[in-house]
RNA sequence: GCCGAGGUGGUGAAAUGGUAUACACGAGGGACUUAAAAUCCCUUGGAGGUAAUACUCCGUGUGGGUUCGAUCCCCACCCUCGGCACCA
């Protein structure tokens, strides 16, 4: 018998079952889905980590054809990404052309190696026919309302010019390119992910990943239960809006008249009015009466309806109002008796008639603005209303309303109503003894005029939006902040005043952005108390009630467990668990569930990625682009610079970005942001089980027979950001019933990296890259596969070590040389034995992916053989077909070659 | 800080309550060869010890515990790696 030698076998039996067509997914009987990531297509070549979870699942799918399954492994590319992108700005290649070159290369690589996939269904995410369905499914996202556009503070990298989602922008670094990132307002898409938090974390539940996946999945999606509660900021007046019923033409006063006094740091309130056909003013009244606090310091300024409303509502107080302001010219005004009803159709549903006598008591100042624009309005109501209320009137015009702002100086101190915040802990709200804001936190704008403290606070303010998140987080977490001196808030539960601050330790993004700060139980709030010596005050013990016995020490020891409540009102000596429904309720909080996920920041300012298929009319707005006109695809472009304004190079290319409105064939703008990376492969899966399908992305009939996957392997890098989004991805399209099951992976595993030696990693400008190609030349394809399925354990992160390739290689020349001594004849018990042990032991080492104990236990049979001076060739045949998924050309070679089998 | 995984020869690592270090690399010695490579055989945790490859003791990060028996189970601690990181 010759040599063993790879290179004259392997090619042979390569072009051998690619003929005979044996790794095609038939589409009958009992169907088994192995998936791999499908790889990005780089410059550099193929990896040897491709090579490691290629090889695993590749030895799994095999091992399912010997058991009779109709196995689906696929393979693709995933080729959209910004490195292709970065090479055509370099030389100038077009991404097409430079794909087409990268994909050719992995190809003859992945081949070269035996793997077993289903050729016939490669895809391409970058191929039109396929990201016609990618651009399908955004628009299925629009139309649900789940991509909409938003003004977002995004994560910006300043040296690739490109918006990050949170999740590539993890610390505070850019992902790409390792860079400080920072933060920049840009009009965004976004896809509504948050819609499906609770949806994804449930089912979590049922669905066989490894238990890390599991984990980081949850910390990503961060559930936690807890209550909204409000509190009453004081401040010196209560300025209220009340606006007119829902067709009133005071669409340019009343905002107008908010926005001047928001921008002077009024409060502004604005109840909600009902808005019925048939308006129900007493209603009304009720409703305002609720949410107004009317006291001294109150003003209100009324317009058209609302005006009743007020008269209704002052007419009933105990106490007078600063002052009432009202817009004349819309309301009739009442007869000098006060009895007369005002026009058109609120007549007939309301009694008009007023108290004046308990109005001019209870209004306060009364001012009546007089608009002198409008020509409908005599001149006369405005006196008549004097007539009836006293006052002065104040004339302006509704066209240049800033000589209204211009009267308004004495009504300046205003208030904001309350301030809401989110919390876990409701059973430590009588510890609450300060409230803090986040720096971006609208109270501050609107209270600046109010706080004595205006100018280091504004500095403040300044400094922690300048800075990017990580350089917030970073700082030793040393909390900093100032007090909003002039603005108290009020405890709900104990009635007591309480200091407001504004401190950078309070997100903006979270919550309401704003928390009560219970220093005793609270770790962050400890340290911000101690740094500023707030007060602490110790609401809750541990279990005995006692602090002492439970070693939570005294009040300046911080306990953030739960116990027993103490100096808690009528709540003291509750449990914790039970007291927070209790107290949550006493202070009319609201249950409120709140998770750390945010939305997908789903825009890039890039060429090369799925064009997002809308169109913006001036008349119509965002506009899809229909169906029969997918794929909108890239066009050709020069320059693939991302322009200096932020924006993608598509849109220098006005021939393209100029087009007609699809619905009202006006002229229109196409959206030039393409999608992130993540678009494609968030379905692909879908994409193999129908790769050629020109009417929908995939048949419901092969969708059924192939889904979900049963087992997909994949890096560790990938099971927060890639498994959540296609997750994400599949549960919407089952939801608009297009896939059959929620859930698209059974199962997720993940492959340890492999390293360069020394455990750093490769990397061409280290010069420490393993091309796989060069394993191949010299071993052939199944000492590659075999030294990386031997290498370690599965899923541990290893360093390359040439050396030990010589290892498997002798293993497979002892099976070659092995063969000699098959025997048709004669048997042996020992040889029985151990091939049946050995048949067990690797094949449930193949499930658990103990691959490295698989291959030791036919290194450990091979050994046993060799004690002997024949293998009975029954033996034989069992332990070659064990080989086979690891090994499949030399197990081939000698299964058919030296065996003579036909098969 | 929190969560997760882990710590065993010179190296990659086996063993999940029962002979610790399987399998492989490396190293040392030997056979073959004019020689080298390749291949094959032997040795290879540490210390002591013998004529001997007998025998003895120690040994799985550290310290305790449970058990007839612990790398494995329990408690405390140290260290490494991965994830999250002021999420109220």
């Amino acid at each position: 018998m010759k040599k063993y030698d790879p290179k004259s076998i392997e090619s042979k039996w390569q072009k051998s079952w690619e003929k005979a067509g044996i790794s095609r997914a038939k589409g009958r009987g009992k169907k088994w889905y192995s998936l791999i990531e499908f790889p990005y297509p780089s410059g550099e070549g193929l990896h040897v980590g491709h090579v490691r979870s290629n090889t695993a699942m590749d030895v799994v799918s095999r091992k399912r054809r010997m058991q009779g399954y109709d196995v689906l492994y696929p393979i693709g590319w995933d080729a959209f990404g910004l490195p292709t992108e970065n090479y055509a700005l370099r030389t100038g290649v077009s991404p097409e052309v430079a794909t087409k070159k990268n994909t050719d290369t992995f190809r003859r690589q992945l081949k070269a190696l035996g793997f077993s996939f289903d050729w016939s269904r490669e895809v391409d995410t970058t191929d039109p026919s396929y990201y016609k369905w990618t651009q399908w499914m955004f628009l299925q996202f629009f139309k649900k309302g789940l991509a909409y556009k938003a003004a977002m503070p995004i994560n910006w990298c300043p040296k690739d010019k490109i918006g990050l989602a949170n999740e590539e922008a993890a610390g505070g670094v850019c992902d790409r390119c390792g860079g400080p990132v920072e933060k920049r307002m840009k009009e965004q898409w976004m896809l509504r992910i948050t819609a499906y938090a609770d949806k994804l974390l449930e089912g979590l539940g049922a669905l066989d990943y490894i238990p890390q996946a599991k984990v980081q999945q949850e910390n990503w999606i961060g559930r936690s239960e807890g209550a909204e509660i409000d509190f009453e900021v004081k401040t010196k007046a209560n300025y209220v809006l009340l606006h007119g019923y829902k067709g009133a033409p005071d669409k340019n006063f009343l905002p107008w008249l908010r926005r001047e006094l928001v921008a002077r740091g009024r409060s502004v309130q604005v109840p909600a009015l009902p808005e019925t056909d048939a308006p129900d003013i007493l209603r009304q009244v009720a409703h305002v009466e609720e949410t107004v606090r009317f006291d001294e310091q109150t003003v209100i300024v009324a317009h058209s309806l609302g005006s009743v409303v007020a008269l209704k509502a002052i007419e009933r107080l105990e106490r007078p109002i600063k002052k009432l302001v009202l817009a004349a010219g819309f309301m009739t005004p009442p007869s000098k008796r006060g009895e007369e009803s005002i026009r058109r159709n609120y007549e007939k549903t309301f009694d008009w008639r007023f108290d004046v006598e308990a109005i001019r008591r209870n209004a306060g100042e009364v001012v009546i603005l007089r608009d002198t624009s409008d020509k409908n309005i005599p001149a006369a109501e405005a006196d008549k209303l004097q007539t009836v209320f006293g006052g002065r009137i104040v004339d302006f015009t509704a066209k240049e309303p800033h000589i209204c702002g211009n009267q308004e100086p004495e009504v300046l101190a205003a208030s904001l109503d309350t301030l809401t915040v989110f919390t876990t802990r409701p059973d430590t709200l009588f510890g609450a003894t300060y409230m803090v804001v986040a720096p971006e936190h609208q109270l501050i704008s609107h209270l600046l005029p109010l706080i004595s403290n205006v100018r280091e606070v504004e500095r403040y303010v300044a400094a922690a939006k300048a800075k990017s998140e990580a350089e917030r987080t970073a700082e030793d977490k040393k909390k900093t902040g100032v007090a909003l001196l002039g603005v108290r808030a009020v405890n709900p539960a104990t009635g007591e005043d309480i200091p407001v601050w504004v401190a950078d330790y309070v997100l903006g993004g979270y919550g309401t952005g704003a928390i009560m700060a219970v220093p005793a139980h609270d770790a962050r709030d400890f340290a911000f108390a101690h740094a500023y010596d707030l007060p602490i005050r110790k609401v809750v013990t541990g279990p005995s009630g006692d602090h002492e016995a439970d070693h939570v020490g005294g009040p300046d020891v911080l306990y953030d467990g739960e116990g027993i409540l103490v100096d808690s009102g009528r709540f003291t000596g509750m449990y914790s668990e039970k007291a927070k429904p209790e107290i949550v309720k006493d202070v009319r909080g609201r249950a409120r569930v709140q998770y750390r996920l945010r939305d997908w920041v789903f825009s890039r300012q890039r060429y090369w990625g799925e064009p997002i298929p809308l169109v913006n009319c001036e008349k119509c707005g965002w506009v899809p682009v229909p169906e029969k006109d997918l794929p909108v695809t890239l066009p050709k472009v020069k320059n693939y610079e991302p322009r200096d304004d932020g924006q993608s190079p598509l849109a220098s290319v006005e021939s393209w970005v100029r087009t007609k409105c699809p619905t009202c064939k006006g002229p229109a703008r196409r959206e030039t942001d393409t999608m992130p990376n993540w678009a494609g492969s968030s379905w692909y899966f879908l994409r193999y089980t129908d790769p050629k399908n020109k009417k929908a992305f995939a048949d419901p009939k092969k969708l059924k027979y192939f889904m979900p996957v049963d087992w997909y392997n994949g890096g560790m890098e990938h099971t927060v950001l890639h498994l959540l989004y296609s997750r994400f991805w599949n549960h919407f399209l089952y939801d608009i019933g297009v896939v059959p099951a929620p859930e698209p992976y059974r199962k997720r595993t993940s492959h340890g990296m492999v390293l360069a030696e020394g455990g750093v990693k490769m990397s061409k400008s280290k010069g420490n890259v393993i091309n796989p190609d060069d394993i191949v030349k010299q071993y052939g394809a199944d000492t590659l596969r075999l030294y990386e399925m031997f290498m370690g354990p599965f899923d541990q992160t290893i360093a390359w070590d040439t050396r030990n390739i010589v290892g498997v290689y002798r293993f497979l020349e002892r099976v070659w040389k092995t063969a000699e001594s098959v025997s048709a004849r004669g048997s042996d018990k020992d040889l029985e034995a151990a091939v049946t042990r050995l048949v067990k032991k690797a094949g449930e080492d193949i499930e658990t992916m103990s691959f490295n104990t698989a291959l030791s236990a036919m290194m450990i049979f091979i050994n046993e053989c060799a004690a002997k001076s024949a293998v009975p060739l029954s033996v034989w045949k069992r332990f070659l077909l064990v080989l086979a998924p690891f090994a499949p050309h030399i197990a081939e070679e000698l299964w058919r070659e030296v065996l003579g089998n036909k098969k």
